[in-house]
RNA sequence: UGAGUCGGCCGGGCGGCCGCGGCGCGUCCGUCAGGACGGGUCGAGGAAAGUCCGGACUCCACAGAGCAACGGUGGUGGCUAACGGCCACCCACGGCGACGUGCGGGACAGUGCCACAGAAAUCAGACCGCCAGCGGCCUUUCGGGGUGCGGGUAAGGGUGAAACGGUGAGGUAAGAGCUCACCAGCGCUCCGGGUGACCGGCGCGGCUAGGUAAACCCCACCGGGAGCAAGACCAAGAGAGCACCAAUUCGUUCGCGAAGCGGUGCUUGCGCUGACGGGCUGCUCGUCCCAUGUCAGCGGGUAGGUUGCACGAGGCGUCCAGCAAUGGGCGUCCCAGAUGGAUGGUCGCCCGGGUCGACGGAGCAAUCCGCCGACCCGACAGGAUCCGGCUUACAGGCCGGCUCAUUCG
């Protein structure tokens, strides 16, 4: 996901899934691709903290591809105590907040 | 061996599995666009950071020029595209020394300021003290002493960051560069050395001069403005109303009626361009631009895409010139170009450091060395047009030069 708008829709729209290092927002079903975006704000931490935590989550996010439905749109939001989480950490969040937004 | 000082460099490594961005190649699929798979190659830093200086590049303005204003820089010589940077040297200060620090032009061009303390703070200054004289009073051992008044005196005391040179002698009522000798310091002439800042020396002068210019100011030198969201190209898009012409479509009683792509004209809105009048940091000649008004002409706007954009003040090696900064020759290499922004995720082993414990060795001991194990830690920090600097942040480690102290030879 690109644009600022699908950003702001999927956002606004989708279904939200909270959890103390992440939220998820997910859009099912719009047609066409599958698309996922990250945001990670200044909140964070510093340029390099932010760079760590969207990589973690990029791949994180690339294995769990295959269960969400096909065409959906995906916003994961970094919270601030995501900063220098495990991956593993990271991966149970994400698990339970798709689930919250309605995947699986 | 210990203490110190300066400079240079590195800033985790290897492997398994799964992945990412740019650019070539091959095979296959495809309606041209393109897509799939395989493989190759390149892919963050010493500070990529802060955005503080300097440039390249681009646009705007400019015949441009002078003065003024404003901002910046400030020992000398060199280096550089340039710099407020770097190198070497000078001077001052600190250190035994290696070395470090310097916001290093001018305080006889002028103006201002110098708190508190102190009597007095810059054409300095009599509070105490010292001194002789004078008159009154008190006292007297008849020498004088005390007190008071005006006067002389910058040697002594005290205040201060700073009090108008220092030491000695002469001199004097007491003193004073008042005079002399030496020393310090200031100015000037001359001689020698150096490209220069400046250094060394002979002589003379008047005897003595405070600080502050990051206070105003003076002197010398430098400076047009905005910035890659610069700029260029392309795609897409390009208002409303009225009138007329009208491709085409629909209906048709074949007369025509309705809708209307597109075009023309008028009105209005918005934007752009030009002219007039007016304004530009001030002035002069001159010129251009712009808010607004009038007139004329044109049609846009918008971070959509492409480009700018990566072969460069380039990296590495070597030789030469130079104390060095740096420059030159030769050879060799191609080395990030993303745009919600790639260079990674995870696991294992190793490496480095610290703490604790066991064992072995040396020693009277504190302790040191070796080896093994467990646990913990591995920093600061991510390109966004590029380059040269500066500044700031940084776990830990490596290499080298030099200095001082001690011991031994």
């Amino acid at each position: 996901m690109r644009s600022g708008a699908d950003f702001r829709h999927t956002i606004r729209r989708g279904a939200k899934g909270v959890q103390p290092t992440l939220v998820t927002h997910v859009v099912p079903g719009t047609g066409g691709h599958t698309s996922v975006g990250f945001v990670v704000s200044k909140a964070v931490g510093s340029a390099v903290e932010r760079n760590r935590v969207k990589r973690q989550l990029r791949h994180l996010m690339r294995d769990r591809l295959p269960v969400v439905p096909e065409g959906s749109r995906v916003v994961v939001r970094a919270l601030p105590p995501s900063q220098g989480a495990r991956s593993s950490t990271l991966a149970q969040h994400l698990d339970a907040a798709l689930a919250r937004s309605g995947v699986r």
